[in-house]
DNA sequence: GCCATTTACCTTGCATGCAAGATACTTGCA
DNA sequence: TGCAAGTATCTTGCATGCAAGGTAAATGGC
């Protein structure tokens, strides 16, 4: 007798739905730099801390190392960064910006502005949705952690 | 002099790897029936109404055509629904469950709610979560719809 | 009725996401 | 030391999303 919910109430396509109209929504905004929004994510964590291992780039940007690896690639064809091998263990790659890597920051840092623009939420809300879908996010982190044994 | 905001910031990216962690968590939960979220965004607009045009799909799913003629042609050579085209214009494809199509609701009824019990969150920030998210896919939408010119 | 325009759908090409398996290097322990 | 187990990264294969361009059918002036 359990009817499945209707499609307009189900959290999980609000999400899925929302974050693929964002994404669309990027692209055109991204398309003068040759980026794409997975790809600005890398660059937005090198922004904030640079020279670090693909590792520790997995755990900020939270993308797989399927998608992270070729990602880097790309962008390191791209010349926005270099892929280097650590000295002190030699299975790890250490990314680092290059100096167009770290001039592109200034360049794209309208793109958030006009983004925000677009979107008529208040800055509270946007805050609100942000928190919830963190929490969302790290819970099923957490349930991933938990259950790979 | 417009610091770009850190990730952990970004409404975007909290949006972004929610959704991702949301359709990974369901990844196990749909495998027993052969079927990826999107595959089951599709039915599950199906089963609110049956007997649609590809067009209407597209609405309610919000796929594009291109996205969405795949996987309806994929749902279908899996047995679950059927597409034919109408009489009054031979332009729409109209799609329709198949009677198994239509029992696999009750099969699958199971699969939300063991989703729902892995997220700590309470079920009225879920539904603030769900109002927040559709708002912003909407305001998007309207964006879109605007631009179009 | 005729044709330009619009509409509904399809196809192609590109860029993800990610599971699963492979590879190379490191570590821990007998 | 030698090797089993663990780790960091890479590769492969599959399923999206979507823009852009293509095709066939319907529509709306004339």
């Amino acid at each position: 007798m359990s009817k499945t919910l209707p499609l307009e109430e189900q959290v999980c396509f609000a999400l899925y739905s929302a974050s693929n109209a964002m994404v669309r929504l990027y692209r055109p905004l991204l398309q003068p730099f040759e980026l794409t929004y997975p790809q600005y994510v890398v660059l937005l964590a090198l922004w904030q801390q640079d020279d670090i291992s693909l590792g520790e780039l997995s755990s900020k940007t939270l993308f797989d190392s399927g998608t992270l690896t070729p990602l880097v690639k790309k962008l390191e064809q791209k010349g926005w960064l270099k892929r280097l091998p650590s000295a002190q263990d030699e299975r790890v790659k250490k990314v680092q910006l290059t100096p167009n890597g770290k001039q592109l920051e200034q360049q794209v840092s309208g793109v958030m502005a006009a983004l925000r623009c677009q979107i008529s939420l208040t800055d509270e809300r946007m805050i609100q949705l942000r928190t919830l879908a963190r929490q969302v996010q790290q819970d099923i982190q957490l349930l991933e952690k938990c259950s790979l044994g």
